[in-house]
DNA sequence: CTAACATTGCAATAGCATTGCATCATTATT
DNA sequence: AATAATGATGCAATGCTATTGCAATGTTAG
């Protein structure tokens, strides 16, 4: 188990520490983004900044997105795609829940193609949805 | 001209003081979405709280609505379509350009339909892409 | 004219993101 | 094996944006 979450950080080149497994494996027991505050919650006691800084590697590395959902918190998530540091492939839609105010990934909805107006050139889409979740939803 | 502005603000049933009809009119002169820095800056002296929280009035109204472009920094612009306080009417795209730092409205370009997961049910959505604008691009 | 209400301006605060620096750990070098 | 060099961590401190409380001012209605 540990291997496997060691292995994950070294190919993306990322030097395993401790800390960083442990950041890691409590990211892969998430079924929804997370924010800083989130992290640190759940991995007491640990220091703000260095889960912070935790953060930016792994997303320096492609191993996790940030989210902006819109809630002014931004969230984390593990990448899903083959992502690198230069490109993030999470090109897949977000969604927040405005009931139970959780953020999702849906990786396998992809952002259509969108024509935009002359000589704009797109880089990079960033697309939340804010609904009901499907917990939340009634049937 | 100034009647225009007033008639505006009426419109939405929004008191018309001096300072309202001074924020829209520099407002309609804009063709980027601005900061609440760059109000603040195009509209010396004036007092920030004054100006945020006469875009948070235009706002409930729906006479602007804000968007969130990933900078960190909520940017404001004039709503094109019909909006009303309750139904922000504003499914356009948003164009943030790394090159000139503005944001822009694509107010033609709409966001297409989405197919969800089972249960996902929306209600706002939120588009933005990244790249170079029309004045930045080479030809 | 005065009371009631809306708007404005100042002061203060909260929360998240971020940086500087000192300390500790790990790896490379001789 | 000892030490230098590099990387990671933790603490303190800061910056910036958004936001609220309250007092002062302007505006409207009776």
């Amino acid at each position: 188990m540990k291997k496997d979450i060691e292995q994950r950080l070294k190919n993306k080149n990322i030097n395993p520490t401790a800390m960083r497994l442990l950041v890691l494996d409590f990211l892969t027991q998430q079924n929804a983004a997370i924010s800083l505050n989130d992290l640190e919650k759940g991995m007491e006691p640990s220091d703000r900044i260095t889960l912070y800084r935790t953060l930016k590697t792994f997303e320096e590395k492609g191993l996790v997105h940030h989210i902006d959902d819109g809630t002014g918190t931004t969230k984390y998530a593990l990448c899903l795609e083959e992502c690198d540091g230069d490109h993030h492939h999470d090109l897949h839609v977000h969604f927040y829940c405005t009931s139970c105010k959780e953020t999702f990934c849906l990786p396998n909805t992809k952002i259509p193609e969108i024509s935009l107006p002359k000589k704009f050139r797109p880089e990079e889409m960033n697309l939340v949805i804010k609904g009901i979740c499907d917990h939340c939803s009634p049937d």
